[in-house]
DNA sequence: CAGTAATAGTTGCAATTGCAACCAAGTCAA
DNA sequence: TTGACTTGGTTGCAATTGCAACTATTACTG
């Protein structure tokens, strides 16, 4: 039997892992929000385009897993600011196939360096190393999901 | 001089931290939501209290990071539903003390059963001494804060 | 093939948020 | 004690979200 004193919040990681990623976020946020009037999920999605190149709206939910709604009004804000362009695909005519503009391009290779510098700074107070192995385990965790389902 | 290529989204901190937030406080949400009708911010002030006792909203908002506007809008609903009351401060009459009622500590104690059970399976995944690795890490990172703001 | 199920993406609507402006009470100093 | 400043907390309003329902394709299955 648990004892619910046993409940240590501060030990709680879905709480822990919330506080850091607003803290870490929300500051850096700052950048595109000024500079390009960008929102958080319209940088990421930003971000995946630019990283890996043209894809689907729905590879973009797979692999940042973002819900696909958001993806949606993300691109098309994106698109309304010349970020980005559609095409629809050939072998689907259900897809879109979305690839940065030259404008878009440019913001990401200007707010790549800046979360260059933002990360590494955030690393260097960890130490590399340490850095490395929380690289790892969020991954981990990412990539495992929520655990068993029965909470219930 | 920094490469726009170098940046590498797969590995920046921010990105990685809000991935795993979302997706470990995304599934125990159903927990709280679908039985006691909460939402993410009212559950964690619930949490607070429960854990840590009576206090006041700003308190809530200096140890939990969390906005003034959504501690004060949860704790209005906690208060609909009858989780908690307030008390003004005899010292401060601006100030309002908050404690959770009977009802309100029964439902931590239910959530906190669940929180525990879920908090363990998570470790148990990443394995003990890891987990706690994971959390002095996350720990380190709220209390240090943002990098530098020079991110300009 | 027809008919049904799945998938890509969008949209409506209600709920949650963020930010700035705003009260009311408290502090501090002249 | 008045007046300027801070601080606890709330509120208005616009923007962002979540969820469910919906369209248009494509895939599957008998």
């Amino acid at each position: 039997m648990t004892d619910p004193a046993d409940f240590d919040l501060e030990r709680f990681l879905p709480y822990l892992l919330n506080q850091a990623a607003e803290a870490t976020s929300r500051s850096f946020q700052a950048s595109y929000k000024a500079t390009h009037g960008m929102t958080r999920t319209q940088w990421r999605v930003l971000a995946n385009l630019g990283k890996f190149g043209s894809m689907t709206a729905r590879d973009i939910c797979t692999i940042s897993h973002i819900e696909k709604t958001k993806v949606s009004r993300a691109v098309a804000a994106l698109e309304d600011q010349n970020f980005l362009s559609r095409t629809t695909s050939p072998q689907d005519r259900r897809a879109e196939i979305l690839s940065l503009t030259d404008q878009g391009r440019a913001v990401f290779a200007d707010l790549g360096q800046r979360a260059i510098a933002y990360d590494r700074a955030l690393r260097a107070r960890l130490g590399p190393q340490i850095a490395a192995e929380l690289d790892d385990l969020l991954r981990r965790i990412i990539a495992e999901g929520p655990p068993a389902g029965d909470v219930n």
